[in-house]
DNA sequence: TACTTTAGCTAAATCGATTCAGCAATATGA
DNA sequence: TCATATTGCTGAATCGATTTAGCTAAAGTA
């Protein structure tokens, strides 16, 4: 039940290593080796149950056939599924994912992107972080093959991948207003993540397009770090402070959430007054208490463009700083 | 800013490349090397920016620093918990995880674990399938370092960690029962699965000491394949054909999200006949409309285990057969 | 006949680290 | 003084595949 080398291959058919190599990398024809003899090699290949050894080869031609996921949190729903998403689609190349999460933490991020390097990953699907700019330049002067996804850096050329942030977050303001609602908030989440910013745009753009103006005490941040707390907060001070908002506009699902949990414990359900939405949703949104509107992100799609960026850099297919935008499907906002 | 090998050091310092290897290894002192030549080299390993080829390594060593995991799906929260849960402590000792999802198809499994072994990871982490038995015996045989999670099997010794599946399904009947209900309708999931199996043993048990007999129409099994569907004609039998019921408990989380989109969408929400129970819950069952009773996985206590595991496996302590139950958190129960 | 092609194959270098076996010089002990 | 330890170090083999450079013999060509 040890393992069968080449060599051993050769050795028992009396033809060298180079040959048994050739004909296992199905350049037979191309090297010009007798049809009988390549025949005989893989019969015997078959027969000793050989398969090239993984970390030889690897070492030997610098593909690992394994590319490296660096995510904010896999534990999150949203990164779970685009996991997912990538798996399945990059197995259909015959390669494995390794992942690490990164906390929004730049340091984090850095040491995973060092350490699947170091592990020879063929190449890198990155969802970057604030702090992520140099890692990305480094990336860019190595030329090492990486992708971003959900988020890029404006000055920073890159490959990426992202959802159309603003043109989701428009629509879905732009209905609210449509719908009647005069005031309405807006609750955003780590404002430096250019997705971020972009939901926030299509915020401001829809208040203007209506020819409404931006009202400062309207709009509340709350961070990666102490989301639950802050979350609360921003609540208490907007359905405090400005007793006349009728609408508020979660940046994401999880700040949904933490809106919607804390209104039910404080026994807010007047949907009449305060209407609901959000940029993107959950699977259980349908089953709660509380109406609320919002935009599904194409998650499965993300990881599909994803990987096909990366593979057409591994295989040298010539794909630089190219930007791709998909869709948001907002059949749930009304 | 092309890699530094050993011999580069070697050659700039005069010294065998054995020398040095032994140096960067921190084995200086066991091989009696001079201090003062040991302290050039690790000068000089850091001037060069020095950092062992990892595949070299590996391939020498035979140790990769990896470990695979082989779940059912990583987009399930469940899962996706358990993987970061595994990541972070998997990551105190200088360790990455390679995934896969096996969907519940041995076929898939068997190819993920054959894939990771080829990647020669150190070890594996497996949540296994029904028809796995023959996998984990070959791994037993071999003497691969691995530890499955969730699930295992009577019949065939391995080392696993799970959770209290008897015992909290115990729980959350007698519980049930004790607070008046009298027909407890319970729909399991792939029930070959051990979990599920004991889950269903605690509802049995539950029944039996409280002197109430087995009424076989409460009991429904609904398949991974088209959970959905199935969910949906048990509760609409359960409902109809047996109007008597008070009380359903679900083997999980996803069987409990279903069952109360059904009850939602069909209207059916007088509590006070029906009481819902179910094995976990998710994160969101606090701003249901249902109120529902059930119990939280220790799923980080889970991966920490394996984690301990599968290390001492690999580090040669000695551990072998090791069946680790963790206790549920009844807290939600009520 | 002599020279070129082509088919068919191989030895050896290479990737970069680890490790076995052992050498030389100095120190210690009887 | 001679034998034995000990210190300090190294050459070469090894892990297993890939690949470069090149060889031999037969066939083709002029």
């Amino acid at each position: 039940m040890k393992k069968v080398s080449l060599s051993d291959i050769s050795k028992e058919l009396g033809v060298s290593k180079t040959l048994v190599s050739f004909v296992m990398n199905g350049r037979a024809k191309e090297k010009r080796i007798n049809d009988e003899v390549a025949k005989k090699v893989l019969a015997k290949a078959k027969e000793l149950g050989y398969k090239a050894d993984y970390l030889a080869r690897a070492m030997r031609t610098g593909k690992s056939q394994t590319i490296g996921l660096v995510m904010a949190d896999i534990s999150n729903p949203f990164f779970s599924k685009l996991a997912r998403s990538i798996e399945n689609e990059i197995a259909k190349f015959g390669y494995n994912v390794i992942f690490g999460s990164s906390d929004e933490d730049h340091i984090k991020s850095g040491k995973l992107i060092e350490v699947f390097k170091d592990k020879k990953v063929d190449g890198l699907i990155i969802c970057p972080t604030v702090g992520d700019k140099n890692h990305i330049k480094k990336l860019n002067k190595e030329k090492y093959p990486y992708v971003l996804v959900d988020r890029y850096f404006k000055e920073i050329p890159s490959n990426n991948v992202m959802v159309d942030n603003y043109g989701g977050s428009f629509e879905i303001v732009d209905n609210q207003i449509k719908s009647g609602r005069k005031k309405i908030a807006f609750i955003n989440f780590n404002v430096e993540l250019i997705n971020m910013m972009d939901r926030f745009h299509g915020y401001l753009e829809a208040l203007k397009v209506n020819g409404y103006e931006l009202d400062n005490t309207l709009v509340k941040n709350v961070s990666f770090k102490d989301i639950e707390k802050e979350t609360y907060e921003a609540m208490e001070e907007l359905l405090n402070v400005n007793p006349k908002i009728d609408s508020i506009y979660f940046a994401n699902n999880r700040l949904a959430f933490l809106g919607i949990k804390y209104l039910i414990e404080n026994n807010i359900n007047d949907l009449k007054k305060l209407q609901l939405s959000s940029f993107d949703g959950f699977d259980f949104m349908p089953l709660m208490q509380m109406h609320i509107s919002y935009g599904i992100q194409p998650i499965e799609q993300l990881g599909i463009s994803a990987v096909d960026s990366i593979m057409k850099q591994i295989n040298n297919k010539e794909e630089s700083s190219k930007h791709a935008m998909l869709p948001m499907d907002l059949s749930l906002i009304n």
